[in-house]
DNA sequence: AAGATAGCAGAATGAACGTTCTACTACAAG
DNA sequence: CTTGTAGTAGAACGTTCATTCTGCTATCTT
C-alpha cells in the first residue's frame, strides 16, 4: 500500500513491491495473482484502514458539522505530520492517474466517492434538523454535498504543491464557514 | 500534448508519440532531447494553447465573479462536450502523477496554481469594490482565493469519476453563490 | 547537375518490466 | 526417517521501455 501510495501505479514495479514488502515474487503471485489484483486489495485495505477511520466520525448517526470539520482538520494534520505513508490520497491520485481506464479500479474508487458523499450530506441534513426554525427553502443537500466532495478532491491535490499547512487551514476553515452560512440561510 | 493528456507521463511511450505526431523518434530526440523535456515543452504549450484561452476572461482587468463563473461553466462544457483531448486537466492529472517526484515540473504547475490563485483574488476584489457600503470587515481574499483554487482542482478530479455534467453545474453554481454571500457579507 | 541538409523508417541496444520456472530450505505430520 | 507443504531466492523469458545508430529519400542551394 505505501509504495503504490507514493509512487503511483504505473511507476510501481514488482522489485519494488518485493523490496518493500520482504515477499519473494512468487508468494505475491500465489497470493494475489499479479499486481494489478494485489493493487485492487491495496485499495480495499485503504479503506478500511486509511478511509474508514478518518471518515469514522462523519458516519456516526448523530454527526453533524462539527464532524465533517473534524475529519478536514484530521487529514490536514496528518497529511502535515507526515503520520500518511504517502503524498496525499491514495484513492485521489489513482481517479486521476487509472481509474480512466481501468474499469475495475473506476467502481471502487467511485464506491468511495459515494460513501464520502452520503457522509457528508447526513451530516449536513443534521445540523439544520437542530434549528430548523423559520427558514426560508430546504437547503439542496445533494449540490452542497456534491460539492464538498470537490473540495476534499482538491484539498488532497493541492496538499501536493501548497507546503503551508495554515494556508490550507485557512482554505478549509473559510470554506466550512461558508456551508454554515448556507445551510442556515 | 493529448497523449500524455490522456495516458499521463509514466503510461505514455516514445512509440504512442511517434504513432500519434506522425514525426520520427530520431526528430524527437532532435528537436527536445528526450521524453522528458517534451514533456516540459508540453506543459509550456499547454499553459499558451488551453490554459490561456480558458483564464483570460478572468485575467481582465475588470474581472469579477461572473467571469470566475464564465471560466468554470466554460471548463465543464468544454469536458462534457468532448471538446477536450483528454480527461481533466493536464496540469491536474501532472501534479498528483509526476509532480511530487520532480523538481523541474513541480516548479511548472506551481506557477499554474499561482496564475489561479491571482487571476482568482483579482476578480474577488473587483467583485467587492463596486459596492463597497457599510461592510463589517474585509474579506480574507487570500482564503477565499486559495479555496477557489482548491475546488477547480478538485473539479477536474471529480469529472473524471462523475459522469454527470448537470450534477457537476449545480456544484459549482452552489460553491459560487457561497462565495457571493462571502463577499457581500 | 552536384553537394549538403534534413527528416524519415526501422534496426540495434541495454535496461527494466511483469510473469513464470527452477531449485533449495524449513517445518509439520505420519 | 520419509513425505508433503510453504515459502524463499534467484534465474529465465518474452516484451516493452527510452535511447542511439544506420541507411535511405527527399528537398534545397549553388
Amino acid at each position: 500500500m505505501e509504495v503504490f501510495w507514493t509512487r503511483g501505479y504505473e511507476a510501481t514495479s514488482l522489485q519494488h513491491l518485493v523490496q518493500k514488502t520482504g515477499a519473494s515474487r512468487q508468494s505475491i503471485y500465489s497470493d494475489f495473482g499479479g499486481k494489478h489484483e494485489l493493487f485492487l486489495a491495496v485499495l480495499d485495505r485503504y479503506q478500511d484502514e486509511v478511509v474508514s477511520p478518518a471518515f469514522s466520525c462523519v458516519e456516526q448517526a448523530e454527526a453533524t458539522l462539527s464532524e465533517v470539520e473534524a475529519y478536514f482538520h484530521y487529514q490536514i494534520e496528518r497529511a502535515e505530520s507526515g503520520g500518511l505513508p504517502g503524498p496525499g490520497c491514495l484513492i485521489a491520485n489513482t481517479i486521476t492517474e487509472v481509474a480512466p481506464h481501468d474499469v475495475e479500479i473506476y467502481q471502487r474508487v467511485n464506491a468511495h466517492n459515494e460513501r464520502l458523499f452520503l457522509g457528508f450530506r447526513k451530516a449536513f441534513k443534521n445540523e439544520i434538523q437542530t434549528d430548523n426554525t423559520r427558514r426560508h427553502a430546504a437547503p439542496n443537500f445533494d449540490a452542497i454535498a456534491t460539492m464538498t466532495v470537490i473540495f476534499a478532491q482538491g484539498l488532497w491535490s493541492a496538499s501536493r504543491v501548497i507546503d503551508d499547512a495554515a494556508q490550507l487551514y485557512l482554505a478549509v476553515d473559510h470554506f466550512l464557514n461558508m456551508v454554515k452560512l448556507e445551510l442556515a440561510r
